[in-house]
DNA sequence: TAGATTGTTAATCGATTAACAATC
DNA sequence: TAGATTGTTAATCGATTAACAATC
């Protein structure tokens, strides 16, 4: 550092904790608001959500000053950089691939329209599948993934397939330049480093349900694990 | 203490960080056998998920010594080890509440069946669900929760309701008995310590990719967010 | 035996919580 | 002003990684 007085260092980058409670705080930020609150603490803030207030603070202050001393945050403007900073402020175009049991659901699942998360394309490699449509949109084969990259501007990839195609599937998927892929596929995924995977497991998250209530049943301590739902 | 030779503390409970990485080397314990592979070294295991070595060590040591110096890990005797630990080596009877689309596709799920979640009771208040049936299950009132442990012996709750029912059926299922929650409604739930409960939270997920993509492409950071696919 | 690999201790790294001057 | 609350530094706590003697 050559002007000890001009910090040009970049900030440090939030860990990925910080990145998911920061999602809580939008939903309890927009619960508020919708309750016709103006203002709330770092202290309120964390109790609706069973944080530490310094938590709520330091999560916040990664991003940005947000707050003012003596009154909090004014809920209305916290939520709009809460949007931008985690991109929900815009659509985000996605391919659904997969259209088993799960697939199909999370096509009819209400979250994803509500945080701009639009499918607006379905693959399958199953034959039987491909001519069908569901919601009124076709089913295609990944093959045809980078056309529809290119066409419809995709930008996440949500793989649904059996665990024995996903890595395939992915490579695909990446291949067509898609940058994010939410996997539902009880598998790891190896992906370049330009691109982002998030894992949903639910048979993780099941088995540990399973252990809690198998190992720490009347121990006293709740086991609130990851994201609050 | 008072016989420092005589070591009566309890062991250290297990990081919550711990039991879902046992979840992710069961699986991959499991992909190995079908492939006819006997035994496997701690780095062996962690290569194929993405972790350190001294990790999966670590890890392994909380419940106990299952390997052995210069040969690893013999993979039948650590898969009946870990599925006792998680608590996986027996049913798990669960009751689904809220038959809406997603509530609908759990109940389709074939990775609960997998490792012995079964679902053998539906609930939803909606009174156009009632009379109803879903895979051959009648949809009851919740108000009939507490027959329903007695008789069936019911474990575990998912709770696929609206987030503003959730709070409410949340009381009922503990009031009920139950003792585990797999939480899927978008909010945080208030819970007696006694009483576990696992968030999944699809939109926490999805955001949390939103950011990864919008922020860090690019940059060079893989960021695999909990636990694997 | 020599080579490989464990279980565990020590060192490192990162995340959470407490404390408090600055500020409205 | 007095009371409340932020942003941030320091202290604590916990989790990961490195190192290595013990062991097969």
């Amino acid at each position: 550092m050559r002007e000890p007085h001009h910090d040009t260092s970049s900030p440090k980058p939030a860990p990925k904790a910080v990145v998911g409670r920061l999602s809580l705080y939008l939903r309890q930020l927009e619960s508020f608001g919708r309750q016709g609150r103006e203002t709330v603490s770092s202290s309120q803030l964390g109790q609706a959500l069973g944080l530490n207030d310094a938590q709520v603070r330091k999560d916040l202050a990664y991003f940005g000053q947000f707050g003012q001393p003596g009154l909090g945050y004014r809920i209305d403007d916290l939520v709009v950089e809460i949007r931008g900073i985690l991109g929900v402020d815009r659509d985000w175009p996605t391919a659904l691939i997969g259209l088993g049991n799960l697939g199909r659901a999370l096509l009819g699942y209400k979250g994803f329209r509500l945080r701009r998360f639009r499918v607006v394309s379905l693959f399958d490699n199953d034959p039987r599948k491909q001519g069908h449509a569901f919601d009124g949109l076709p089913v295609r084969h990944t093959d045809e993934l980078p056309a529809a990259v290119a066409d419809e501007g995709l930008r996440l990839a949500m793989i649904c397939v059996p665990a024995d195609a996903a890595q395939r599937v992915a490579d695909q998927v990446v291949s067509a330049g898609i940058r994010g892929i939410l996997n539902f596929a009880p598998t790891s995924l190896f992906v370049p480093p330009e691109v982002s995977v998030v894992a949903v497991d639910l048979s993780v998250q099941l088995e540990h349900l399973a252990y809690s209530v198998h190992n720490l049943h009347g121990s006293g301590a709740t086991d609130d694990v990851s994201a609050a739902g």
